[in-house]
DNA sequence: ATGAAAGCGCTAACAA
DNA sequence: TTGTTAGCGCTTTCAT
């Protein structure tokens, strides 16, 4: 069970090996006839061959593989993906996915450097800073870009979102509707410390008050805290607040407890209280009645975007087209919820 | 801004190329010295020197990479995903993500053969058999597991589900509750024509009721129809059948319309009309409310048991311990729907 | 037990 | 324009 090599496609094609590799690359500076060409063509057709990825890249340095880092339990982390293997299409690189976050460090660095990877994207925690990915990747001279994390260390790559514009828009959106009186809903992991995006999404929030005359009602609930949850609920619905209640969460992995809970209390979401999410996606809540509002973010997208920048990166472009810090927008997907 | 090579590592340990590769792989028939293997390894730290996947490779004739091919938009994927990377890691294989079902087959061929991987995994649709993926990788040459696909293929290894089964404990379990009246819903896709898993299901309802000595009724909806599901719903909650009006639906992706419409109609789904779906995953239904009773399909352990398949099938095991098709079971989740 | 040397399949620099 | 050749970094005989 012999392998077809370059060399037979030369030989049967009647020509060199250089020639053939020169058609394969469209080597720039060096041209072959049209006949040549077509019998190399042919040849590869006929012997059904392809070139050997590992052997070219030995010569060339690259790998054209890229890896992606990311929780597979994380449901966004597939749509990461979904972006990253678009925009990988394009530039012909393959994705090589190894190693979940709960694999140490040494290990996952051994996978990249055996594999001679272009290049790593990884999908991170907001609060990812320690560990170091990006200064390690840089001792391996890896390129590097991060998606959501390491939004304050202003050496490494990353794509964020621009958290405070989406919750100034979801609350210029809610405003619309007569009388409402947003209330700021945080929740929060109690071990997690204090990140840059909740801390801006806040401040957006108590600018909007101030702008619009507002009183500021903020409220932090533990993730999970089901009590305080009902307690919240059933609070806002019985107070004397002018206008329907209207809650803003931060934070979209608490919203099914919430639908639960005005559920139980059969408050209804939509009519009795109104709800919208600064930081979700449209798919996770398809299944949710009602629909909620959500401040989409484009992961997507930003998979995408990943790629373009480790692109960038990587053939180190004398003129880069894009910032260290690369922000994208949310986009308000309205519900029946508010 | 020079790799460091076996070279080297051999260099500075004060041994040859052979001695540094006989330590790493442990090669069997070759013994190294405690000393120089101590040495060795003491420069492959202070070198911090990484096999070149790629060159060794290229001599052994093996990639260590495996290809998973599935569409990102199925959140399910994620979850074979989940169960791949696990046991590639226990392995030692790398995964290749690459090609999405939108692309053709040539070019993904292509990706594939110039990787020189070692085996492919897919999650298929249950009619998948045209196209001849497994035909096709059988011309590769490259061993083949299928997901859920080419359960009548008798020569392509596939891990499938028990939907015989499903449907029997689910009904099993419905039926504990006192006087239900079960009916089985049908959902499907206008263009698609019945698949196996279909038949099992329907096959295994009809035993059931037989054996139960069950009237059995079956009613068969287009996917999206929501006229159709709003005329059923209201349909068996005003029935005067004895006993609660007691769905069995077959595929999870109708159900979150069908809990729109109970909504809608103000029909309590868990009290008016219970409801169980024969095929779903627990993690895709969290959100709903009330909780839905399912039969959770182990798509985790799917992906775990391709890889073991395809471990056995690339190294050609004698006596292989895996048939050509591996049934697993869905494992029930009660809910409160039913 | 160890070292020398022959490739694996490819590309790029050079020679013709 | 084409062909020759020297590696890329590794594993694996084969001698020593």
């Amino acid at each position: 069970m012999k392998r077809v090599t370059s060399f037979d496609v030369a030989k049967r094609a009647g020509v060199s090996r250089s020639v053939v590799s020169a058609v394969l690359n469209d080597t720039p500076g060096i041209g072959v006839s049209k006949e040549k060409r077509e019998a190399v063509l042919e040849a590869i057709r006929e012997l059904n061959y392809h070139v050997d990825a590992r052997a070219s890249g030995m010569k060339t340095g690259k790998s054209f593989c890229i890896a992606a880092f990311g929780n597979t339990r994380n449901p966004l982390f597939l749509q990461v993906l979904e972006g990253i293997q678009r925009a990988c299409t394009e530039y012909g690189y393959h994705i090589l996915l190894s190693g979940d976050p709960s694999m140490d460090l040494s290990k996952l660095a051994d996978f990249y450097l055996q594999r001679r990877i272009d290049g790593i994207i990884s999908l991170d925690a907001l609060n990812a800073v320690d560990e170091g990915w990006a200064t390690q990747s840089n001792q391996f001279g890896i390129p590097f870009v991060s998606i959501e994390g390491y939004a304050e260390q202003p050496e490494v790559v990353s794509i964020l979102v621009d958290y405070k514009r989406s919750v100034y828009q979801a609350l210029t959106y809610m405003n619309k509707r007569e009388g409402i009186h947003p209330i700021y809903v945080i929740f929060r992991n109690e071990q997690d410390i204090e990140n840059w995006a909740e801390r801006d999404r806040k401040e957006a929030y108590l600018t909007w008050c101030e702008q619009n005359a507002r009183n500021p009602i903020v409220r932090v609930i533990t993730l999970d805290d089901e009590p305080a949850i009902t307690e919240l609920l059933k609070g806002v619905s019985t107070d004397t607040y002018e206008g329907v209640p209207s809650l803003l969460v931060n934070w979209s992995v608490a919203v099914p407890l919430m639908y639960r809970v005005a559920y139980e209390l059969h408050l209804r979401i939509g009519e009795d209280i109104l709800l919208t999410s600064a930081d979700n996606t449209k798919r996770n809540n398809q299944a949710m009645l009602p629909i909620l509002t959500v401040m989409d973010i484009p992961y997507v997208r930003m998979g995408e975007l990943a790629v373009h920048a480790l692109n960038e990166q990587m053939n180190e472009v004398k003129a880069p087209s894009m910032a260290i810090k690369l922000w994208v927008e949310a986009e308000l997907q309205p519900g029946e919820s508010s």
